[in-house]
RNA sequence: UGACCGAUGGUGUAACUGGCAACACGUCUGAUUUUGGUUCAGAAGAGUCUAGGUUCGACCCCUAGUCGGUCAACCA
C-alpha cells in the first residue's frame, strides 16, 4: 500500500524492534480518544498510524476510551467514536475503557503512597499553582510533602471514600518540584470529583489524572508502542517515571506531528463551540472537517485513508493544504461516481425547430471511467430544455467554448445545436435562448461532419426534477483561523454554503438514497443528503471539479 | 534570562543511514477528449535555516547562532 517513499520514523522503529525480537516480536498499538467530542481529520491520521501500524507488522490494535474527566463524557461520544473508526475500515483487537482500570489503578497509586513516593496534598488548586513555580523558576514543596506513609494512605482512603469536599484534596507523586521540566514538579494523579461518570457511574468520587492514567493502562493492555500527537512530549518524563516505579510492563511512547489543515480548526474545543453557538449545524455538518461530517459530505473512507498515507508521518509541525484532501476525493470519486445532469442556475432554452410534444429518450453511460461505462441509463429530451445560465454569453470572448449568439455547441448524449437569438427582460436579464438543432448530429450516429469546442448538459424541462443542492465552500475564509487575529470565528466563511433551492435535476435524481454519489456532470461531486424527502431530493457538493476554465476567466478579468 | 523538540522547492514527505536531492499535491506548456473533467507527454521550481568544523566527500556527524513549536488545567 506504501507508495515508493521510505518508511517513516515510526515503522523504522517498530521494524527494529520486530527484528530484534523486542516483546518477542509482538507489536500492540492502541487509539485512545477521549469520549468527549467527535473524531476529526486529523484523528484519522492517528487512526490510519495506529492501525496501520499494527496492520503492517502482524500486530493488533486496541480501542482505549480515555475516559478519566466525568464532567466531559458521554456516552454519545463512544458510540459515535466506534461508527467512525469502523467506517474508515478499521476494526480493534478490543474495546477497552480507563474507567476499566479504576481499581487497579488505586492499588498503584497505593503502592506508591507505600513507596513513599506520593502523598496526600491539601492545598487548594491556586495554592498548588503558586508553589508549581514556571518554566523558568522551580517550584516550592508543599508544606504537606513529608506526610508519613500512614497518614498519606488513610487520607487517600478517605479520599476514596467520599469524606472530604471537591478540590479539598489530591494526591501526589513525590518527585522534584525543581525539575525544568514542569510535568516532574509533583504531579498530581488524583483529584476529587463528586461527578457523575458515564460508566462508572457514582461508584468513584475520585478520578486518575491523564498521566497517572494513559501510561499505566497502556502498561496494563501491554501495549508495546504508545503513538501519540507532539504536545505530549514532555509527558514522556513522567510516562517513564510511573511505569518505573511501578514495576509495571515498560510499554514506550513515541509521539509524532499532528494534522493541521488549513482553512479550518481542529480543535474539539472550537468545534464544539462552532456546534453550540449554531455556526454549524451540529457535529455532522458537512462543512466539518469531522469524520462524521465528511461522510455527510461526501468523503469515501478510502478517500481518507489515502489522504493520511499522503500527508506522511513526521516530528516537524505542518500545514496540509485541503487541496490535497479535495484531490484525494476527487481521486476516488471520478472512479466510481455515476455521472448526471443537474442545472444549478436554469435558463430556458427552445430548440425551435424540433417538434413541440415530442419527447426522445437518449441513451447515456454511467461513468465512463468504468469497465463497462457503469452501464447506461436513458434521458429525456424534448424541445424546451434547462441549461445552465452561466453557459450563455450575450457578447462571448474568443476562447468561450459555450453557447452565445451565433455559436454552436454540443448537448450532451444529444445534438449539436446553433444559437439564433436570445430574449430579455426589462431588467436586461436574459430570460430564454432560442436554437436550431442539428439532426445528423445525434450523438453516437453524428454524420454532420461539424466539429464543436463546447459540451454542455442540460435538462429536459417536462421531466425536470426540482431539488435543493447545497453548495459548501471553506469554513475559514484564512488560512489559520486559529491564530488569525481576533476570535476564530470572526473569521468564518460568509459564504461556506450557498443553498439552490431549485437546481433541476434529470428524471434518475427523483429516487436515491443518502450516501448515494455522483458527479454532476461539469460541475463537480455530490451526494444524497439525509434530508431528502420523498419527491423532493436534497444533494450536498462534496466537491467541484477541477476548474480550468475558471482559472482562465479569472485571468482575463 | 529555562528545558525539550524541530528546520529540505509554494505545500507535504523521501534520500539505500556520509557518495552533489526524489516522489506526491500545486503551478505552467502541449496532446487527447461528446464533462474546459479524466488520461497522456513535458517543463519550471530547493542546492537542504546561517556560520564554522570533522571528512577525499555532509541534507545526514560536531559546535555556535537564527527562526519556529511545546511546557506553568484538580483537561486529555
Amino acid at each position: 500500500m506504501s507508495t515508493e517513499k521510505g518508511p517513516n520514523f515510526l515503522e523504522e522503529i517498530v521494524a527494529e524492534d520486530v527484528k530484534s525480537g523486542k516483546h518477542g516480536g509482538r507489536v500492540l498499538t492502541r487509539f485512545p480518544p477521549e469520549p468527549n467530542g467527535y473524531l476529526h481529520i486529523g484523528h484519522s491520521k492517528s487512526i490510519c498510524l495506529n492501525f496501520g501500524l499494527a496492520e503492517q507488522f502482524n500486530g493488533k490494535t486496541n480501542l482505549r476510551f480515555d475516559d478519566t474527566n466525568p464532567e466531559t463524557e458521554e456516552t454519545e461520544y463512544v458510540e459515535s467514536i466506534k461508527e467512525d473508526i469502523r467506517w474508515l475500515g478499521f476494526e480493534w483487537a478490543n474495546e477497552f475503557y480507563a474507567s476499566d482500570y479504576f481499581p487497579q489503578l488505586y492499588d498503584f497509586a497505593v503502592s506508591l503512597i507505600k513507596k513513599g513516593l506520593a502523598y496526600v496534598d491539601d492545598s487548594s488548586a491556586d495554592e498548588i499553582a503558586s508553589m508549581k513555580g514556571t518554566p523558568t523558576e522551580p517550584g516550592r514543596n508543599s508544606p504537606f510533602r513529608d506526610r508519613s506513609i500512614d497518614e498519606n494512605l488513610n487520607l487517600f482512603d478517605r479520599m476514596r471514600k467520599g469524606e472530604f469536599e471537591e478540590g479539598s484534596r489530591v494526591l501526589r507523586a513525590k518527585i522534584d518540584m525543581a525539575s525544568p521540566n514542569m510535568h516532574m514538579r509533583d504531579p498530581i494523579m488524583y483529584r476529587i470529583k463528586h461527578a457523575h461518570h458515564h460508566r462508572t457511574g457514582d461508584k468513584w468520587c475520585i478520578y486518575p489524572m491523564y498521566d497517572f492514567a494513559h501510561g499505566q493502562s497502556d502498561s496494563i493492555e501491554k501495549i508495546t508502542h504508545s503513538v501519540c500527537t507532539l504536545e505530549f512530549e514532555v509527558h514522556r518524563p513522567l510516562y517513564e517515571w510511573f511505569i518505573e516505579k511501578l514495576e509495571i510492563f515498560p510499554s514506550k511512547q513515541y509521539e509524532f506531528a499532528r494534522l493541521n489543515l488549513n482553512y479550518t480548526v481542529m480543535s474539539k474545543r472550537k468545534l464544539l463551540q462552532l456546534v453550540n453557538e449554531k455556526h454549524v449545524s451540529g457535529w455532522d455538518d458537512p462543512r466539518m472537517p469531522t469524520i462524521s461530517g465528511l461522510r455527510r459530505r461526501g468523503y469515501t473512507p478510502a478517500s481518507i485513508r489515502n489522504f493520511a498515507e499522503r500527508v506522511g508521518v513526521a516530528r516537524r509541525e505542518n500545514i496540509i493544504d485541503v487541496g490535497l484532501l479535495e484531490f484525494c476525493i476527487r481521486e476516488d470519486l471520478n472512479k466510481i461516481a455515476l455521472r448526471r445532469m443537474v442545472v444549478l442556475d436554469p435558463l430556458k432554452l427552445v430548440i425551435t425547430n424540433y417538434p413541440e410534444g415530442k419527447t426522445e429518450m437518449l441513451p447515456a453511460e454511467n461513468n465512463p471511467e468504468a469497465e463497462d461505462k457503469g452501464g447506461e441509463r436513458e434521458i429525456p429530451f424534448s424541445r424546451e430544455l434547462w441549461i445552465e445560465r452561466e453557459d450563455f454569453m450575450e457578447n462571448p470572448g474568443k476562447k468561450y467554448f459555450r453557447l452565445g449568439p451565433g455559436l454552436k455547441v454540443r448537448l450532451k448524449h444529444a445534438y449539436i445545436i446553433s444559437c439564433d437569438s436570445f430574449e430579455k427582460d426589462e431588467h436586461g436579464k436574459v430570460t430564454q435562448v432560442n436554437c436550431t438543432y442539428i439532426p445528423e448530429s445525434k450523438s453516437g450516429h453524428d454524420t454532420s461532419g461539424i466539429n464543436v469546442k463546447g459540451t454542455m448538459h442540460w435538462v429536459s424541462i417536462p421531466q425536470a426534477v426540482p431539488c435543493e443542492v447545497r453548495l459548501y465552500d471553506r469554513l475559514f475564509r484564512v488560512e489559520d483561523p486559529a491564530s488569525a487575529e481576533g476570535d476564530f470565528k470572526d473569521h468564518l466563511n460568509p459564504e461556506n454554503l450557498t443553498v439552490v433551492k431549485q437546481a433541476m435535476a434529470e428524471p434518475s435524481l427523483l429516487n436515491t438514497s443518502a450516501g448515494d454519489k455522483f458527479q454532476f456532470i461539469r460541475k463537480g461531486y455530490f451526494c444524497t443528503d439525509k434530508d431528502s424527502s420523498e419527491g423532493k431530493p436534497v444533494f450536498n457538493r462534496t466537491v467541484t471539479l477541477k476548474d480550468t476554465w475558471a482559472k482562465i476567466a479569472g485571468k482575463d478579468s
